[in-house]
DNA sequence: CGGAGCTCCTGGGGGC
DNA sequence: TGCCCCCAGGAGCTCC
């Protein structure tokens, strides 16, 4: 399931496949893949044979590749499944393969595979920071020197939510889903359904510092990967999934306190975490969780 | 406008 | 053995 780490590992993998490499076709197989491009496919295809990708960027789990006329670039999100892998022209192609891109060097095609299809491609214009237009929304992510943990915090205990809602909120910092959040609450201690206008000062940093490393040492491990759905460019995939704490241990002793790591729907989806590191806040108004009074 | 819930999608796996 | 239902979840959309 890429998050920021996986999707970052994928950028790097892109740069040494895709740089510089005049287009030769665009083949859309499913139109799905490309309905984030409302010109729609032929569209894309017509603007992109003869262009070239720059530097590939990204900005939370989004990924975009400049194109050599500086004013659009093109825009992806891999959802749920999608994958890039850079493919000898002409062999086989996988299952759930979504879009082609050949080169006029002949050399390797681009592919987008994706089995959920939740995934993408658009072109977007860019603004005069190379950002596409589209991204306006995205908050930074925890990556990027801009980002100010400071800032990010003030604004967490700004909402009135519960805390992993905030995390997984791009609006708000990007980057983070539903494994690295669970992997981050875990860390400090505290419940997925915390009032984030509970959170102390401290709460707040340590949350989202703790976001930030986790996500740093998946990036190092190269990536997260349950499956085969996810794998790098070069097919291979990442190793991190020995290292989680919370996420998909269900049932398993707790690395701090034994006690077994519970799952609990949240969402609509599942959160994984201690029952005795990670207390439910209590309801109650003389709970310690509560401001208190002045 | 912020927050919450629904929906999209497909294949693997468990239960019967 | 086969079928059916549940499950995974990012984010855009709608509703309040």
């Amino acid at each position: 399931m890429p998050e920021l780490p996986e999707v970052e590992s994928v950028r790097r993998g892109l740069v040494g496949h895709v740089v510089e490499r005049p287009i030769e076709s665009v083949e859309v197989l499913n139109p799905r893949a490309v309905r984030r491009h409302v010109a729609g496919a032929r569209d894309l295809s017509a603007r992109l044979v003869g262009a070239s990708f720059g530097v590939p960027r990204r900005r939370g789990k989004y990924l975009w590749l400049p194109l050599d006329d500086g004013e659009s670039a093109m825009v992806a999100h891999l959802g749920m499944s999608g994958q890039f892998r850079a493919a000898p022209a002409g062999s086989p192609d996988e299952p759930h393969l979504r879009v082609r891109w050949t080169f006029r060097d002949g050399a390797d095609e681009l592919r987008f595979i994706d089995q959920r299809t939740f995934g993408s491609v658009c072109l977007e214009p860019v603004a005069a920071d190379g950002v596409p237009v589209g991204l306006g929304g995205l908050a930074l992510d925890p990556f990027e020197p801009e980002y100010d943990l400071q800032a990010a915090s003030r604004a967490l205990r700004r909402r009135r939510t519960q805390v992993k809602r905030a995390l997984l909120d791009q609006t708000l910092v990007s980057g983070i889903g539903n494994i690295y959040a669970d992997e981050a609450l875990w860390r400090v201690r505290l419940h997925h359904a915390r009032p984030t206008q509970r959170l102390t000062a401290a709460q707040a940093r340590g949350v989202l510092q703790a976001a930030s490393d986790v996500m740093a040492e998946a990036l190092e491990a190269g990536g997260t990967s349950f499956d085969d759905l996810y794998v790098h460019v070069n097919g291979e995939s990442g190793y991190f999934e020995r290292s989680l704490h919370a996420y998909g241990r269900e049932g398993q002793p707790c690395d701090r306190c034994g006690t077994p790591i519970r799952r609990e729907a949240f969402m609509n989806r599942s959160s994984f975490l201690c029952p005795r590191c990670q207390p439910q806040a209590r309801k109650s108004p003389r709970s310690p969780d509560r401001v208190s009074a002045p």
